[in-house]
RNA sequence: CGGGGCGUGGCGCAGCCUGGCUAGCGCACCUGCUUUGGGAGUAGGGGGUCGGAGGUUCGAAUCCUCUCGCCCCGACCA
């Protein structure tokens, strides 16, 4: 490709509007261009990573013996509604109605759409197990799109999906699809690591996420720093030490007043007390109506365990408005003394003793709050969030470590849920109906490329890993009006396609410190560069963008090891 | 959805508070000449309903009202 034709609109400043390392250099490198808030145009240089990342992926699919299929993006209510999932899925689906005034949504996912499929083409126990895979186009209507490409409303997503009939089977094709992400996460040359993780609104019970490391991450993890533990950390368990502390004396109730101290940190500073003596109580609205969950003072309580041990379908935290009208209370002074909610709490709570509350009056605390004398809990249990050097929850000596990360791969085994509510069932060698068993594995492929980007850049811009860069390797003439130096440029560049490197030849007359910027903006791996001087010796040199290291090699003899060096990168 | 910020040629910004000639600057773009081993110099040139609508005013990018869009901070997810 000569780089005079090609659309790489690059840019010298970053868009106002971009955050995050990855959405800066994208937009900078040219490979995207925003339409709308979430919604991007892939420009060449974006697309041919992406093609690269794909194709990684389909390789490393197709090893396991997965199925390419191709889903409709556009789906019919009816199938959402079968799943239940038409009315649960809230604001993020986009819906739409087509000239008859039928309702459809754009796909955020496609659990529906295939299990459709498999219910009406697979009927035999003979035709299981089976892994069908696509590399779509969802839409997802999120609340907040933000950091360019890795959290768009529009992404490119590679979703897989298994069919069993036994749990065996399920957990094989479980583990080899794991191991399937992992090579494809090493290929991309990514730092990454497996976690445990909650399967979210999509239903199941075993689930593993592949998080990129990074700063600039969303989500945290966590990891144990003696054993191989590790966890997303809405997930991630705790331990509770047992206290071998005596029971100290226990006080009676005792309110104190305490005007105008709302936050943990107003009334720790006001009655000189840790917050490890505190109880904090946060309401939380349920479909199962209001609840209080209660957690250590100093502790932050998750929302997504809370939900787990309610068991409820949906939590959120209540507003201010909401609990005001409810408790005839403001925020602050809450507590879970004769409240009158179900109370949830944190498997810390039981253990703490002459705690402090709020009173459910304005204006009082409560002290010598006792578990088992003043309590009514509903349940109790791990609803809080690890902390970073919390004892690891799998090992003896283990301490928790946190990190940022990206999630760009998720893994879930979906049981029966949707082959139930769905009625995909298939005969067994008996003859007797029975559900399918499902997993579900999606990777996100514009995130794996903003994640690549978040882990491999510098300064001067991206430093793609090999494997998925636009372009192996790009040939900076210095003076392309040079004879000798274009003529050089041209048989290399023709040499290098022939030996199968994917080669950009810049071909502008533009100044070499220019394409210098350019190529090291774009982050192509090797840079060939031809000027008079070396060429004259029967030299050109090669530098790479990695480490800026350079070495002459001689042309043309030397242009065939250039595979090789680039294979080692 | 709540809170904050910003909309001025393709990109980055100034001008707005305190209304007033033809709306500026840098980069990018086009033409000529020179230049070509790290974002060149020079001389010309093209491109903007100042997000949109309404209002105030002799006069609005600037003041007021409404509206749309985008970005950032919090609960969701590949």
């Amino acid at each position: 490709m000569r780089y005079s034709k090609l659309l790489i609109p690059t840019l010298k400043e970053s868009p106002a509007d971009a955050e995050v390392i990855s959405h800066k250099l994208m937009v900078r490198a040219g490979m995207i261009r925003q339409m709308a808030a979430g919604i991007y145009s892939i420009l060449p240089m974006g697309l041919r990573v992406l093609r690269k990342v794909e194709q990684i992926i389909r390789e490393e699919m197709n090893k396991i013996e997965g199925q390419e299929v191709f889903l409709p993006s556009i789906q019919p209510a009816e199938l959402w509604a079968e799943s239940g999932r038409w009315d649960f899925y809230g604001k993020e689906l986009l819906r739409f109605k087509d000239r008859n005034n039928r309702e459809f949504c754009y796909g955020p996912t496609h659990e529906e759409v295939i299990t459709d499929i498999v219910r009406r083409e697979v009927k035999s126990y003979r035709q299981l197990p089976i892994i069908l895979y696509q590399i779509q186009t969802k839409f997802r209507d999120e609340v907040r799109p933000r950091f360019g490409i890795m959290r768009g409303r529009e992404f490119t997503m590679k979703d897989a999906y298994s069919f069993h009939t036994t749990e065996e089977s399920t957990h094989e094709t479980y583990s080899s699809m794991s191991s399937a992400y992992s090579k494809i996460f090493k290929r991309c040359g990514l730092d990454f690591k497996m976690v445990e993780a909650d399967s979210g609104t999509i239903g199941g019970n075993f689930s593993h996420e592949f998080v990129v490391l990074a700063n600039s991450g969303e989500d945290c993890i966590g990891f144990c720093d003696s054993c191989d533990y590790a966890s997303n950390l809405e997930k991630a368990a705790t331990k509770t030490l047992s206290t071998n502390i005596k029971s100290p004396l226990l006080e009676e109730l005792k309110e104190v007043t305490t005007p105008n101290k709302k936050s943990i940190e107003q009334v720790t500073q006001f009655l000189q007390v840790s917050p490890k003596k505190l109880i904090k109580t946060i309401v939380f609205e349920t479909d199962q109506g209001l609840v209080a969950g209660l957690v250590r003072g100093d502790r932050q309580i998750n929302p997504i365990k809370l939900k787990n041990l309610i068991d409820c379908e949906w939590l959120i935290p209540a507003s201010e408005e909401l609990i005001t009208k409810t408790t005839g209370l403001p925020c602050g002074y809450l507590g879970p003394v004769e409240i009158k909610l179900k109370i949830f709490a944190d498997k810390e709570i039981p253990l703490m003793s002459n705690s402090i509350t709020g009173s459910n009056k304005v204006g009082i605390h409560l002290t010598g709050v006792q578990f088992k004398r003043d309590l009514n809990v509903e349940k109790v249990g791990d609803i809080r969030n690890a902390n970073e050097g919390d004892p690891c929850p799998k090992c003896d000596p283990g301490k928790f470590k946190i990190k940022r990360g990206i999630e760009v791969g998720h893994i879930f085994i979906l049981g029966k849920k949707y082959s139930e509510s769905m009625q995909a069932l298939y005969l067994d060698a008996q003859g007797k109906e029975k559900p399918i068993i499902m997993g579900c594995y999606g990777i996100g492929v514009g995130r794996t490329a903003a994640a690549a980007i978040e882990q491999n850049h510098d300064e001067k811009g991206i430093i793609w890993p090999p494997s998925i860069a636009p372009f192996q390797a790009i040939i900076l003439p210095v003076n392309f009006s040079d004879d000798a130096v274009n003529s050089a440029a041209k048989e290399i560049y023709k040499s290098l396609w022939e030996l199968g490197v994917e080669t950009l030849l810049d071909d502008r007359s533009e100044r070499l410190g220019v394409k210098f910027k350019d190529a090291e903006l774009l982050g192509i791996p090797l840079q060939i560069v031809v000027g008079p001087k070396n060429l004259g010796e029967g030299k050109i040199e090669i530098k790479l963008r990695k480490n800026n290291e350079s070495q002459l090699i001689l042309f043309p003899e030397e242009i065939s090891h250039i595979p090789s060096i680039l294979s080692k990168l």
